[in-house]
DNA sequence: ATGAAAGCGCTAACAC
DNA sequence: GTGTTAGCGCTTTCAT
């Protein structure tokens, strides 16, 4: 790994060094200085155009390719932003790590990607990596787990950043707290839970079952304060039975419903904590020989492709995860020309919105559970 | 974006600068060297020790946040890999992709991730990018288009990689040629293609639509072989009316089966390129009231999730996908302690076989098209 | 066990 | 328009 060494030695001057080949060669070849080769090729200040190719010509000969590390180092900007993620395979996540990485090379960065598996202290340690990295921002995604413990480590770091001129961001999850220097991309987890409960209740149920999300996610405190909120509206009392919290998984979805269909679950409509719940839902439900939206009527969250590909298909609650990781990059980097490039403070909320399919139908009183 | 400056005004030395804590802000607050700090922080030294708590205190009441690029410059070692796809949403993409994220981790490296849009040229872009991010490795992903200029362009890229003590990782796609300093990981997709073909043939069908996937990719090439070898083994004569590539998506599985079914195609099975052209395959013969397998048999390819999750779930040929990803990481840096990091050369070739599902069924002479 | 000093490869004043 | 000169923040000899 040591690469250093015998510059000093008594050899021949030229053809000392071997390794990697460096702006300085470049410049040699072309008879320039290595500044005139840094302003060539960041092209950011005039040069005459003979230099401009003999220096390109340099360049295209000795396969040089600029040091990312040395130039972030001299030029204080990294090109890079950095993006945290529950799982790269749940196209949640997923989605939304297609929009920051879409955004940040439609500006010529780098997306440094890391994935927790839902561990909260490799989400802190894995900011503290990126914050090494200096990504120009941070994003963070996805419902937290609402200790406080966790989140005054976190608010440490995003003072970090802030004071490193990068910023994290909170994409789809709550806000450290007043004060705290992150930027916000959100969406209405309770007003779209409430809007759909509130659909589910148009249609004529009074017997809804919630299902999934993990209880400690504020994700799902959120969408069952909405779901609870569309209930208490229209004087519908809550039946904790209905309640069903859980997991965000197919899996859940399937396994949880099929045990409680067996013993005989009292309701007439299923509201899927996501879409994925959803999924599994309808499997059990289909198992067991209960028509969708005909015996009992189901509906998901957040538009995930799942829901649109399931017969029948799946009302749902979209929500746009691609522009919200667009959205946080930009917000991220709104600043990035001007003296710091940091915007904390700012927030932004993007609309979700009913998405109507074949799911949901007026209940059916004469089901045999 | 100018923090530069003032370093030689005449006001007090002490607390003129504000910027970024550094090493040497460390040092002093703990009454010694930078050097000290930095064996301290990277422990691969001794340190006595009263000196590594004085620096640790020193560190955390700072919140002092290592310079990944100082020490990437200094050290000449990166600590991360870089990964090149078409698009994170694809599952196929993201499953290798997560992979390459958990070995990278594990290995304490970060991952560089970059999606091309199947843009060969913004490919090498990425690839270039990657390189001046002096990435411990690149890994490449998917099938490559069969373009001589292309191959070219991206053997010199294999070079450079290598000349600078990195590798190129072909991940499921095929050799740029002998001699090109790359690390292979693959799977057999011929060998796979014949064996499910084959086992449809098992079954009784001769007549098997080949469906999907695009004509110029590697990939389908090498299906396709696989399926015409298995044909031929067996003297079946291959019907070119019986190939329809095209796309690897649910919506050409859908759509081309649609028309071909409308047409009065006449097959008892289909061998769609990928699962997920499968999915949609069904979707298409659900809607024509055709049942799987009992009028029509279906196979797909990768064992996705989706393969799982249709009705029938679908029989298909297992690829471990997330298992390449991690072997990519591996062999490239198999060589890291060593005095050379890249290992060109290596190459593996991973398993796969055939997961039975439902989806298969003996030949129904009697399906009306 | 620790410090001093010399770079790593680049960019950004500052001259001319 | 181009060269010279300082660093950027770190690691690593080489001394001690």
């Amino acid at each position: 790994m040591n690469r250093r060494g015998s510059t000093g030695n008594g050899t021949t001057r030229r053809r000392a060094r071997s390794g990697p080949i460096t702006i300085e060669d470049v410049a040699t070849k072309a008879g320039v200085s290595a500044a005139t080769v840094s302003r060539t090729l960041n092209g950011n200040y005039p040069v005459a155009a003979a230099t401009r190719s003999k220096v390109e010509r340099a360049v295209r000969e000795l396969g040089y390719v600029v040091n990312a590390h040395a130039r972030a180092l001299a030029g204080n900007t990294t090109r890079t932003v950095g993006i945290v993620v529950n799982d790269v395979i749940d196209p949640f996540f997923a989605y939304i790590a297609r929009g920051v990485e879409r955004e940040a090379t439609s500006r010529g960065r780098l997306c440094l990607i890391a994935a927790t598996q839902g561990d909260s202290r490799r989400e802190l340690a894995l900011v503290d990596l990126l914050h090494e990295q200096r990504a120009d921002a941070v994003v963070l995604v996805g419902g937290a787990y609402d200790d406080p413990t966790f989140t005054r480590q976190m608010t440490k770091r995003a003072e970090a950043l802030a004071a490193a001129g990068s910023v994290l961001v909170l994409c789809g999850r709550p806000s450290l707290g007043p004060g705290v220097p992150t930027v916000q991309v959100s969406y209405d987890n309770e007003g779209g839970a409430a809007a759909i409960t509130d659909y589910l209740i148009g249609a004529g149920h009074r017997r809804i079952l919630y299902l999934g999300g993990p209880t400690a996610l504020s994700t799902t405190a959120a969408r069952l304060a909405g779901h609870r909120r569309a209930l208490a509206a229209r004087g519908i009392p809550v039946d904790p039975d209905l309640i069903q919290t859980g997991e965000f998984g197919r899996r859940f979805g399937y396994h949880r419903l099929r045990e409680l269909l067996a013993e005989g679950v009292d309701a007439t409509a299923v509201f899927a904590a996501n879409d994925m719940v959803a999924a599994g839902a309808l499997e059990a439900l289909t198992e067991a020989g209960l028509r969708v939206p005909a015996d009992l009527s189901l509906v998901g969250y957040d538009d995930l492709p799942v829901a649109a590909e399931v017969a029948p298909g799946l009302t749902t609650v979209h929500v746009p995860l691609e522009e919200m990781g667009r959205e946080a990059v930009r917000l991220a980097l709104a600043g990035e020309d001007t003296d710091t490039n940091a915007a904390p403070g700012s927030s932004m909320t993007v609309g979700t919105h009913i998405v109507t399919r074949a799911s949901v139908g007026p209940p059916n009183p004469d089901r045999r559970p």
